[in-house]
DNA sequence: CATTCGTCCTGATAGC
DNA sequence: TGCTATCAGGACGAAT
């Protein structure tokens, strides 16, 4: 389940990988992949083909790959006459999406769903692909507005202060520079709703999913019903900053594979499974309370249709918790 | 306006 | 063995 630190593995492994390639030929193998592509396949690969990756950006969740249009100079129309990117192609990883750089004579993998075949590097591998078992993520062509913040974000700033226009609505993550915290603040209070919610809104913060909402709740030690309008300074200081450690933790390890979906661009897991504290622990001690000589189990609770994680000894439940 | 809910999907697994 | 039911969940549009 890729979540910021997932995304940001990937987007690390594509830069030195397609960065300045130009894209030669796209084969759509499951039109639902593209589905958020309103105007359909053609229009999708006529975007796409010889156009060149100028980079590879983030912010959240969201991956987008800013296309320079060799076609279209000034005298060809609608290209920017200042040679910046137009356009981009976005990506969404979903639940277990997978962008893989691949050599083409490697078979097509099982749920291989686009095809992106580059110029020819220095030894480098011909194709991108894109891979989703469940097909919650996909990818699409998308404008480039300029930001009204400053830039897209992301750990690596990218120098053009432009954003895909459909990642626009989506607020900075914990990891980015700058990122409000005063900012945030404001806006948490202003909810009527519980603690976990608002982590999982990324229009509020973003990068955070289920897995590291859970970790993160669980080392600030508060309960994801938590209503937000009583949360003091202090306590989103301790979440929002465990949140951050959290992914700092997981980047370090190269992500984490709960059940081997996420792969970086090369195939390989992350391992950061092996340091959760909270998520998928259910039945298991809880590692603060048992190095305390507290007895306490792990429960798991079902809350917005998925699963929630929590000690129940030093993450009580609020009386007024907002589930 | 803010908030919550239903929907999109497939494969692993449990239970009979 | 083979069937069905359940579960996993990010983001968006619809509903409240």
């Amino acid at each position: 389940m890729p979540e910021l630190p997932e995304v940001e593995v990937v987007r690390r492994g594509l830069v030195s990988w397609v960065r300045g390639r130009t894209i030669e030929s796209v084969d759509v193998l499951d039109p639902r992949s593209i589905r958020r592509h309103a105007l359909g396949t053609e229009d999708f690969i006529g975007n796409l083909e010889g156009a060149t990756v100028a980079d590879v950006v983030r912010r959240g969740k969201f991956l987008w790959l800013p296309l320079l249009d060799a076609s279209a100079g000034p005298a060809a129309g609608g290209a920017p006459a200042n040679g910046r990117p137009a356009i981009a192609l976005m990506a969404h990883l979903g639940m277990s999406g997978q962008l893989l750089v691949q050599d083409g004579a490697v078979p097509d993998e099982k749920h291989l769903k686009v095809r992106i075949r580059l110029s020819p590097g220095d030894g480098l591998p011909g194709q991108l692909r894109f891979v989703d078992q469940r097909i919650f993520g996909g990818l699409f062509v998308t404008s480039l507005v300029p930001t009204d913040d400053g830039g897209p974000g992301g750990l690596a700033e990218s120098p053009l202060p432009l954003i895909a226009e459909e990642a626009a609505h989506i607020a900075r993550d914990p990891l980015d520079p700058a990122f409000s915290f005063d900012l945030f603040y404001r806006r948490l209070r202003k909810r009527k709703t519980g603690l976990k919610r608002a982590l999982l809104d990324q229009g509020l913060v973003s990068g955070i999913g289920n897995i590291y909402a859970d970790e993160a709740l669980w080392r600030a030690r508060l309960h994801f019903a938590r209503p937000t309008d009583t949360l003091r300074r202090a306590e989103a200081e301790r979440v929002l900053g465990s949140a951050r450690d959290v992914m700092l933790d997981a980047l370090a390890a190269g992500g984490t594979s709960f059940d081997s979906l996420y792969v970086n661009v090369n195939g390989a897991s992350g391992y950061f499974d092996r340091s959760l504290n909270a998520y998928g622990r259910e039945g298991q001690p809880c590692q603060r309370c048992a190095a305390a000589g507290i007895h306490s189990v792990m429960r798991r609770d079902q809350f917005m249709n998925r699963s929630s994680h929590t000690c129940p000894v030093c993450q009580p439940r609020p009386r007024n918790g907002r589930w």
